[in-house]
DNA sequence: CAAAATAGATGTCAATCGTCATGATAAAGG
DNA sequence: CCTTTATCATGACGATTGACATCTATTTTG
């Protein structure tokens, strides 16, 4: 039956990516087949080459879907925020929810995809595409930090998204237990305290 | 050539954990197979299910092995050093180095493996032994804290830890570009300060 | 309306985990 | 000391699953 008109196929695409950006921060980049994401896009796996050259290719776009939903939501959530601190605070918070914790498929890509991008060879463009994205984040953080030293803000926001993506990637390895709300609650309180003061 | 005598074959048992231990840390535990496994130790894959009843129960083992030869090095370093304040500086300081970075095989579980052991399943034994491993570390950490308050102490170590492996896991992710180095000077500087004072 | 372009179904080859019969030899027993 | 037995590693095997290639049919486009 194929060749579906162009519209067709371009929303085909997207819901590709879309499929392969939830189900890849859940099951990890190598925990799921090309056979899988199609049909997560309601497709079957015969026509995803014509889509993307790889399935590498397609992690790529998919990472960098990522970190723009990221962005976009810390964005709404300083616009939305009375204070700088308030936005901090706020980010913090849903960042290192329970409800972030047991979404993974739709929150940070960090805690979720750095352990597969790590292993990845030197040249990968996820490796990248990676880069970009925690620097983009980091340059947000920056701006929220209260301190006017620009150099110092950069060094602060690179621990602050160390703990982050540290304490949420340590909540969902120790989910089910007691020390998985004590990970974020500890974390919680010792972000927004510093920035608070 | 087979049936060895029966310290051989402990030897051997030995040296599939140990070869797991290095290899999983460093490609993931799905990144490596039983065939390569037996053949870094010098044995070939059919004899790996008369040492260990999957690839699984190898996983959970080898975790323990890992968490241990932490602990281990980090009480060495303890001993080494003169006050609480500097051995957790030498901590610290050894667990954010480049060293640490690069050698993933034979670095601390917890950046390397954390990633997989959250996606594992609920009841999955090496998501028990991976948090028995992650609250011996936070029982060593609270007490190099300077606090004097348990509670207030075991709370500073959950935060230090998160800190710890998620500057190390994003210095991965990011190595080979400046950024790198900033996560891990950024956090040792953060985390030692902090202990100083 | 003809021809080119391409989306999707089907096929293929390699790699994986786990099993098993086999062979060789260390350990146990007479 | 010699026989018997139990056990350990081997390598081939099967079933499954993976990424990726080929083929076909339909929709464009000139």
């Amino acid at each position: 039956m194929p060749r579906v008109s162009r519209l067709q196929a371009d929303q085909h695409r997207l819901a590709i990516e879309k499929a392969s950006a939830r189900l890849f921060r859940e099951r990890g980049l190598h925990g799921v087949s090309v056979a899988e994401l199609m049909a997560a896009a309601g497709l079957t796996h015969g026509g995803f080459y014509g889509h993307f050259a790889s399935k590498e290719a397609l992690a790529a776009q998919a990472c960098t879907r990522c970190f723009q939903q990221s962005r976009l939501r810390w964005r709404e959530r300083i616009a939305a925020a009375g204070s700088r601190a308030a936005a901090h605070a706020d980010i913090v918070n849903a960042y290192l929810s329970p409800r972030s914790r047991d979404a993974a498929g739709s929150a940070c890509p960090l805690p979720a995809l750095a352990g597969d991008v790590a292993r990845e060879p030197a040249g990968a463009p996820l490796r990248a595409r990676f880069r970009e994205g925690i620097a983009g984040l980091l340059g947000i953080l920056a701006g929220l930090q209260p301190v006017a030293d620009g150099a110092q803000a950069h060094a602060d926001a690179l621990v602050e998204l160390s703990t982050l993506a540290g304490a949420l990637l340590l909540a969902r390895a120790t989910a089910g237990d007691a020390l998985s709300d004590q990970f974020l609650a500890a974390a919680r309180h010792a972000l927004t305290a510093r920035s608070g003061s």
